[in-house]
DNA sequence: GATGCCGGGGC
DNA sequence: GCCCCGGCATC
């Protein structure tokens, strides 16, 4: 199983809650049409996946890398950084592997742990599959050994775009870690908020524009050999450069003069602390 | 170019 | 905490 070397996707994938399962099964779980989304957005086609960590450093324990939801063809994937655990996400620069087995949505970070899925949770209980120690099926016998292969797909994930430096400022976003962030996405009935600056990549705006995600989603099916159609999906991530025009997420100037207008460069002593410190001005507030 | 200020860093 | 500044959006 190749796994294509790819450049390090930007911490800004995702600002959301970091699913986690106290349970050890937790690999297997798996929600569909979450309760409480709002039916008139996502239309059922809606999924969301415990993502695996197999990459889990050791003392960080079980946890789920993030969660992959898929809205009407857009996909995002949200990630852990940013929270307690937060470092750099290797796990980002790889391949995953998705169940495809119908109705299964679960995501993994290893070949072999899908395969694993595929075998314990679909194909049978057993680690074995299937006839080939028997001693009778003869005929499917060439198929034995990787049946589990048909029912997953790689999922790439890679850069569209790369800033020139992702390397101190933009690994750092502080991560809006409430359950109801993600809804309220999709809701789009986010209150309004003048501190929302570049607050998550994640923008599903409520426009049906596909241009606007910054996910792109696209499949091809690759025959990488005859017994294994395994179907690439490549997640391409377009960080933020070409933003939409006035995000909400910046505070509008005011109209009234500040302490830096009012009194000039020269007469900087003048100024209240805010605008010394280059901060919204405490004196003249709008 | 000037202004306002967010995010981040140094101390 | 205080203080400063890079960089960005906006005027
Ligand atoms: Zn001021």
């Amino acid at each position: 199983m190749t796994k294509p070397e790819l450049s390090p996707v930007a911490a800004r994938l995702g600002p959301l809650k970091v699913l986690r399962s106290t349970r050890r099964e937790w690999r297997t779980t798996v929600r569909r049409a979450p309760p409480r989304l709002p039916s008139n957005s996502a239309a059922g086609n809606w999924a969301t996946a415990y993502v695996e960590s197999r990459m889990w450093r050791p003392g960080l324990g079980d946890g789920v890398l993030g969660v992959i939801v898929a809205v009407r063809g857009r996909v995002a994937l949200t990630t852990k950084y940013g929270s307690p655990l937060a470092g750099t996400p290797t796990y980002m620069n790889r391949t995953l592997f998705q169940c495809t087995w119908p109705g299964c949505v679960v995501i993994t970070t290893s070949c072999d742990s899908i395969e694993a899925h595929v075998r314990t949770a679909h194909l049978g209980p057993r680690g074995e599959v299937s006839s080939s120690d028997n001693g009778y099926g003869d005929e499917d016998v060439d198929f034995d050994d990787h049946e589990e292969e048909f029912y997953y797909t790689e999922i790439e994930l890679e850069e569209a775009y790369s800033p020139p430096t992702l390397s101190h400022r933009d690994m750092a976003r502080p991560p809006h870690e409430d359950p109801e962030y993600q809804k309220s996405l999709l809701n789009s009935s986010l209150p309004y908020s003048r501190r929302f600056a570049s607050a998550g990549p994640i923008n599903i705006p409520k426009s049906t524009n596909a241009n606007t995600a910054p996910w792109s989603f696209s499949a091809t099916n690759v025959p990488l050999s005859t017994a294994s159609p395994v179907k690439h999906l490549k997640l391409s991530f377009s960080a933020p450069a070409s933003k939409l025009p006035s995000s909400p997420t910046r505070r509008v100037r005011g109209e009234t003069k500040k302490c830096r207008k009012v009194y000039g460069m020269e007469h900087r002593d003048q100024w209240c602390t805010q605008c010394k410190w280059k901060k919204a001005c405490s004196r003249f507030g709008d």
